[in-house]
DNA sequence: ACCTGAACACCGTTCAAGT
DNA sequence: ACCTGAACACCGTTCAAGT
């Protein structure tokens, strides 16, 4: 009944639900419909149990858009998956970050993305900067939400801060989804910018 | 003696000091000499706390680059200014992103530079756009430390992960500071696809 | 007005005791 | 082999009591 993978994806769901400081011993192991000291016959610990969640979100990254011949489109369409995995699971990724990459998936995914860059003619120290690139857009842009922060109306924040309010206000006659376009202009640049690095 | 500033400065250097989770009332209440519960005297509680303590980490955000005729030169300037006071306080990012942006400070940082990327000759929308790109790649830069994740050596990896001990070797031989040139990499596209944007 | 001690309901973790 | 109750040292927060 009780294993690493059970205890894992329960993690994942109370951490979804309940947000990074609802993941307790006491609270995922009601879900599991037992008591906090049974969690330690599985995992040695809450750090342990965090490894195993960071396998868990790593393993909903979709590789297969990286073998994708036209490697620009296989690269963004890479990126949006990446991101919105993180975007599904946004509680996890203050929980996961700064920890150090021990995870299989986690070493086969930077593994997957560092042989696609140079398969696009990228070489090796220009294709680890790319990575690095990709990986703080796509965490930044899931962990920080631009817009989600400004919760007040773009009428409120004009008179004191007019170049805020027209952006806001400008970006909203485009339409919602500040944070993707921001997102997909980035990631637009950055790929033409690695264009023009690839060998030809 | 006891004061809001003088609190949040102690929270600022417990955090630093301590990482994330060293932040307590109690660990707090010790560094000022005093007893947790006085803090409550001057602050609500945790979450005004750190209301503050985002404040006080925004004011260290240098905004006069951003004033620069040259555009590009200022925005760069600006953008790597802003990522070194999260440098030098990278525990602070998990603890204060995905807050709601209420600080003055921090409305008036986000004002000048959509004040700058109108000078720049975006329209509104677009600037909106490219603050929130150039927010994730600061804030994510900051936060992932891509390089720090990977603690084994480059040959460890090699067997089982190629590509990425490829990547790893060939930008160590460049010297260190991968993290540094990723985010200098993404900066200067991002920067060079704005400047295609701009109106004459 | 502000600091404190004691208390509350919570944490993560351990461990002897059960089955 | 695995679950449990009770306990430990810790949290954030409250509040009556002191000065």
């Amino acid at each position: 009944m009780l294993s690493r993978q059970a205890i894992a994806e329960a993690a994942l769901d109370v951490v979804d639900t309940a947000g990074p400081d609802g993941l307790t011993m006491r609270a995922l192991a009601d879900r599991l419909g037992v008591k906090a000291a049974s969690l330690y016959n599985h995992v040695s610990g809450k750090d342990d149990l965090l490894d195993d969640l960071a396998a868990l979100v790593n393993a909903e990254i979709d590789l297969a858009p990286l073998d994708d011949p036209d490697w620009r489109r296989g690269l963004a369409r890479y990126a949006h998956g990446y991101r919105a995995v993180f975007l599904r699971h946004p509680n996890t990724i203050a929980l996961l970050a700064r920890r150090r990459v021990e995870a299989d998936r986690q070493l086969l995914t930077y593994d997957a993305l560092l042989a696609a860059l140079g398969r696009a003619g990228l070489d090796p120290a220009d294709a680890a900067e790319a990575a690095a690139a990709l990986d703080y857009l796509v965490l930044g842009s899931a962990l920080e939400t631009f817009t989600a922060g400004f919760t007040r109306g773009a009428a409120e924040y004009r008179p004191r801060h007019p170049a805020l309010a027209g952006a806001l206000e400008a970006s909203a006659a485009r339409g919602p989804g500040l944070d993707d376009r921001g997102f997909d202009l980035a990631l637009r640049l950055l790929l033409d910018g690695l264009a023009a690095r690839t060998a030809p």
